[in-house]
DNA sequence: GTAGGGTTAG
């Protein structure tokens, strides 16, 4: 039955299920003989009890299994005990035998998150006088790993060194996911390329690693690398790759992988569903997810609380219940993650009905300590306009964080009472970005611009970034105000700060030159209409662009209608798309064809991708290389497999042929340099950004290597073509366009050359900046002076 | 013995 109202979403026996249900006791009293099946620790006290009885205590191999069988329990009591015996077996034995035993204590405490403790056995097993073997070393990193201790993680790997273990595959690839899980993706990259013997498990270490990094597209990239490679992934594999997918929200390439886990034939488990529902959920394709959910035969929790979440996530509140109601019905317990799901839900409708159920089920089942169910709790009941229950709910938190602080401002301002959450504004132990946003943009609401202009100014004052949210706010605030100047500042702000504009802060920006009386530039209209492409708002996109001209009086220029021919192509309006490329009042150029091939690829249309792709070869046949612009076409595109067809044909032509270019992605827009390239509109700020980073890398030690250099030229000719590399330059230009912080990436058709080497290596340094060059051969990181490669490629 | 999924506030 399709349901109308609310109501009937959730039966009302799912409902009562709901309030009574309890999750399952981990505790099964059944009693066992052997410790094999050892349930608790009361159990294995008994069993404890009757080995010693029996004289067996004395048997390393007993105590052994004893000791493993208190790591398996996974307890911190279990562990303690563990402890305990093992004391009393070394005091009787002196050390003989123990080092099984201190590994699984080890091994122990590890896995459930002591890693402190894990780390202390270690210590203490040391200065015992017993070696370590190799066995040790992954359960000590997975240790070091999960607290995040990097110091003694990097001193882990010297252990490793200098005890002689280099080679053992299992300690380099649990030293991969180390140096990944703590940031150090650079090291771990190290570690990889100094492999001898790789398997699935080494890439897939390094590849999840990336992922967790930020960096999704080199993770993809590397997983085809892989592929190429002949290492056949596994499903761990693909569930890290396909992740990837979803962080970069590319459905196309997505489905790529998808297509090639079915081509390898590897079996397909819930595990890989979930993170492929994941995938097009934030793909924004449901209907796929949906109907991967409906056919998936053994749905788990965890799938099940993906699929909610997202649903929530994206306001679909009915969806979610109705997933929730078929959890109930397959006898699934909810867990704390699917009930933080269920109290949003309750939230965003308002139902306090549902909210309650949930509550009590949080509290039948001992929940209430997370600290995020009771900061949902606080949130729902606050936007159910039950204040009071929101503050027994907040008093009653052991430890409140900046959400709860958050939650019950947030809860104040949706009541109206602003001096009370300006009260508690100012009275929070710690406050963070939504704290301010969260007041910011009250008193935006309330009409209160000056102030909120001026609690802006107090927050540039202590340091914090302003983000998106903010600027929705401020732009906001002075467009109500009509000043002239601050709109500029604010619009100046946005690009210096390189805050992403989506389509709420585009149109807040314009509304304020509007209210402002001045126009806004094209910049804004750049954003604007990206902004809309991404979030294929096609009609939205129209009329804007019309707009320009029409009420603003702006004069579209190649990059608008670059922006346009992206927007419709991607939205399949390819027909639309070609006419007003021939429309245009000046000549098309690559980016703009290569914007129509990239549509006419996704949209499967080969009679518009051949036209397209002779427009591009008529314009690259005087520029450089045509391979080199697909493979960047491919690779925006995420074509991985095509780049790495294209850059083997490149290798194979010989690279001498092939003019050296390098390309840097910046917003979205890729920008492409050959040596001594000047056609650059920043080509200005380019050269003068080479000057200084020559010389502060000359002060630091770099000397121009002339071998580099193949002209018959003079020696001040020569250094002057070596400074003017395209990846010199490409890196000189994503030094000015980027935030500091984020990593500068360079694809490269040829070889490094080492005189650029050695140059990113020092820039990486003294501009404190990671850049990731890849060359047809391979990657390089450079970051803090160093270079993964050990400066051997 | 090594690698993988779902988590609140604007």
């Amino acid at each position: 039955m399709a349901a109308t109202s609310l109501s009937p979403v959730i039966t009302s026996q799912a409902l009562k299920d709901l309030t009574n249900q309890t999750l399952p006791k981990t505790n099964d009293s059944s009693p066992t003989g052997s410790l094999k099946d050892c349930r608790n620790l009361t159990e294995l006290r008994k069993l404890h009890c009757q080995i010693a009885k029996q004289g067996l205590i004395h048997r390393p191999s007993t105590v052994a299994k004893l000791i493993s069988t208190c790591t398996a329990l996974g307890t911190f009591e279990s562990l303690v005990y563990a402890k305990n015996i093992l004391n009393q077996f070394r005091y009787d034995n002196q050390n003989d035998g123990t080092l099984f035993m201190y590994n699984s204590l080890i091994r122990g405490y590890s896995s459930i998150g002591l890693g402190k403790e894990a780390i202390r056995v270690y210590l203490e097993m040391l200065s015992l006088g017993i070696s370590p073997d190799k066995y040790t070393f992954p359960y000590l990193l997975s240790a070091c790993t999960k607290i995040s201790a990097t110091a003694e993680g990097f001193q882990v790997h010297g252990s490793v060194i200098k005890m002689g273990f280099q080679g053992d595959m299992f300690i380099l690839n649990s030293l991969i996911h180390f140096y990944a899980d703590c940031g150090e993706i650079v090291m771990g990259q190290k570690v990889f390329d100094e492999m001898i013997d790789r398997n699935v498990v080494s890439w897939t270490s390094l590849i999840c690693g990336y992922a967790r990094s930020g960096l999704a597209k080199e993770a993809v990239e590397l997983f085809f690398e892989m592929v190429e490679e002949g290492t056949r992934p596994n499903s761990v594999t693909m569930v890290c790759v396909i992740s990837a997918c979803a962080k970069l929200r590319d459905l196309e390439l997505g489905e790529r992988v998808r297509g090639y886990i079915s081509s390898l034939g590897v079996k397909v488990n819930t595990l890989m569903v979930n993170s492929l529902v994941d995938m097009y959920m934030k793909c924004g394709a449901f209907d796929t997810a949906k109907r991967l959910f409906d056919e998936c035969e053994q749905k788990n929790l965890v799938v099940c609380n993906t699929i909610m979440s997202n649903y929530v996530h994206s306001g679909m509140v009915r969806e979610a219940l109705c997933i929730l109601e078929e959890m109930l019905r397959q006898r699934l317990v909810p867990d704390r993650v699917s009930i933080l799901s269920t109290i949003s839900v309750s939230a965003q409708l308002g139902s306090i009905f549902l909210g309650k159920c949930c509550h009590a089920y949080v509290l039948r089942n001992g929940l209430e300590g997370w600290d995020s169910i009771s900061n949902a709790l606080i949130d729902m009941y606050m936007k159910c306009g039950k204040q009071e229950v929101a503050f027994a709910v907040f008093h009653r938190m052991a430890n409140k964080t900046v959400v709860s602080w958050n939650s019950v401002m947030a809860g104040y301002i949706r009541n109206g009472d602003l001096s009370s959450a300006w009260e508690v504004f100012n009275n929070m132990p710690e406050s963070d970005l939504v704290s301010w946003n969260t007041i910011i943009s009250a008193l935006v609401q309330e009409s209160m611009f000056e102030q909120a202009i001026e609690l802006f100014r107090t927050m540039q004052n202590k340091g914090i970034k302003a983000d998106r949210v903010t600027m929705v706010s401020i732009a906001s605030a002075c467009g109500y105000l009509g000043a002239l100047h601050l709109a500029k500042w604010i619009h100046a702000y946005i690009k210096m700060n390189k805050i992403p504009c989506d389509i709420r802060l585009s149109t807040a920006l314009v509304d304020m030159f509007a209210r402002c009386g001045v126009k806004p530039d094209g910049v804004v209209f750049v954003g604007l209409l990206t902004a809309c492409s991404h979030g294929g708002l096609v009609e939205q996109g129209r009329d804007i662009f019309k707009s320009m001209t029409s009420v603003h009086k702006i004069s579209p220029q190649i990059v608008h209608y670059g922006c346009m021919v992206d927007l419709l192509g991607r939205a399949g309006f390819l027909e639309e798309a070609l006419d007003l490329i021939k429309l245009m009042p000046m000549e098309p150029n690559d980016v703009i064809w290569g914007s129509l091939l990239a549509a006419c690829r996704m949209h499967r249309n080969i009679d518009m991708a051949g036209y397209a792709t002779e427009r591009m070869k008529e314009l690259a046949s005087d520029r450089t290389g045509i391979q080199v612009l697909l493979s960047n076409i491919y690779a925006s595109a995420g074509k991985w497999t095509d780049v790495a067809k294209v850059r083997r044909q490149l290798k194979e032509k010989g690279a001498r042929k092939v003019p050296g270019s390098s390309s840097i992605e910046v917003n979205g827009q890729i920008h492409e340099f050959t040596s001594g390239d000047e056609s650059h509109p920043e080509m200005m700020h380019i050269a003068a950004m080479l000057d200084e980073m020559h010389c502060r890398v000359e002060a630091a030690g770099h000397a121009p290597d002339l071998s580099n250099v193949l002209l018959n030229v003079d020696e001040e000719e020569k250094e002057y073509v070596l400074s003017r590399h395209s990846e010199k330059l490409a890196i000189a230009f994503g030094l000015i366009s980027t935030d500091q912080g984020t990593s500068i990436r360079v694809v490269k058709n040829l070889r490094i050359c080492s005189d650029c080497h050695s140059f990113a290596k020092l820039v990486s340094k003294t501009y404190n900046r990671e850049i990731i060059v890849r060359d047809n051969n391979r990657f390089h990181f450079f970051q803090r002076g160093f270079c993964s490669c050990n400066d051997y490629w």
